[in-house]
DNA sequence: AAGGTGACCGGCC
DNA sequence: TGGCCGGCCACCT
């Protein structure tokens, strides 16, 4: 069980820091990991103030197509492409090439490790 | 307390 | 993959 005290988007920040390097999830995955499959847009909500958290690899973190949704979000333009290609992720077009491959799917229920 | 918001997802064409 | 549309749900003002 995961403590009330924690807030949702202290979830999200868990499993997103759980990702390994090198690998990407979608926003849905983190919020099916969570037990609600459909508030994706809360993990993309969460994602908004992960400003708030000193280490969150957001850039880890795309929607289901692979595509650098939040990019925007970043300090730069393409600071998060420029980070996904550090890992050995080729992004092309703000799109991730063999994003299945590079594919890393969350651990349910343990994310309140 | 109520309404608006959003870094999304899934289905259909 | 891409465009459109409706649903979803916690956080903010």
């Amino acid at each position: 069980m995961i403590p009330s005290t924690v807030s949702f988007f202290e979830r999200v920040y868990n499993l997103v820091r759980q990702i390994p390097l090198g690998k990407v999830t979608t926003y849905g995955a983190i919020a099916k990991a969570l037990g609600s499959g459909r508030s994706a847009r809360m993990v993309g909500w969460a994602m908004n103030a992960c400003h708030n958290q000193p280490d969150i690899p957001a850039h880890r973190v795309v929607n289901r197509v692979g595509m650098l949704t939040g990019k925007h979000h970043f300090d730069g333009t393409n600071l998060m492409q420029q980070l996904l290609e550090n890992e050995g992720i080729q992004v092309n077009d703000n799109q991730i090439t063999n994003f299945k491959i590079h594919y890393w799917e969350p651990p349910m229920g343990q994310d309140s490790q």
